[in-house]
DNA sequence: TAAACAGGTTACTAATAAGTTACCTTCTTA
DNA sequence: TAAGAAGGTAACTTATTAGTAACCTGTTTA
């Protein structure tokens, strides 16, 4: 298949999975570390509502992107991991990510997009 | 580079680029078409507004993945083909389209994503 | 015993994206 | 001469997404 082939349904899917403002920085922190605490992930991303990331989290959760585990004990303690699933965008997310550095490198370094998603 | 080493910045401007009901399907036929006229574009994708989808066009053509020209005369004619930007999204897409194949073809057999995009 | 912890929910507001309808232009055809 | 063509805009409504603030849970620590 080369890729002139794709169809826009699957890519549908594939876009829906990974619409949301902060999944691509949830991602990152995923495929780098894992294993994470959503308190360590909360507070290494600065801006995001808590109620925001949850959902995002939730969201990838019932996709399949990523497990959650909750650690028996008090204070609750619940960490999550990439699964299967999610790590096999990698190499999609690559492809997108050098495409990005390859044809709009000035974006890349302005740090703002359309749709306003400020990091740090 | 490994697929593990994404960032999410680069990402976060490609799927910026990305984002938009329409943009896959839009895609889809620019890559498929080599040229495709406005109302023909229109009307091969019956739900979606005209304000819409002119809108979406004049995102992508601000981003730079297609070119718009007018021909002249009247009544008006506006046509509009993928950039040698664009067509250097065709391996990206490609691999989000085979990762949802693979890895999501429930939700790809359904049609039925969380942000309602309903095609056909 | 009161505060702090971690993860989560609820009720609410603000911002962004998408959809609807009506209208404009200028040429051609009925 | 009135209607229809193609591409586009304007004003407005609706839906979806993100953000804010307050609250809840039980165990530990001060």
């Amino acid at each position: 298949m080369n890729y002139n082939e794709f169809k826009y349904c699957g890519l549908n899917v594939a876009l829906g999975a990974l619409s949301g403002k902060w999944k691509p920085i949830i991602l990152y922190y995923l495929f780098h570390q894992e294993e994470i605490r959503f308190t360590e992930l909360w507070r290494a991303i600065p801006k995001v509502a808590k109620k925001v990331l949850l959902e995002q989290l939730k969201q990838m959760e019932q996709d399949g992107l990523l497990l959650r585990e909750e650690k028996n004990g008090f204070p609750p303690e619940v960490w999550y991991r990439i699964s299967e699933k999610g790590r096999a965008l990698g190499p999609a997310l690559a492809a997108l990510e050098s495409w990005a550095n390859e044809y709009a490198a000035e974006e890349v370094d302005l740090l703002k997009i359309r749709r306003k998603v400020t990091l740090s």
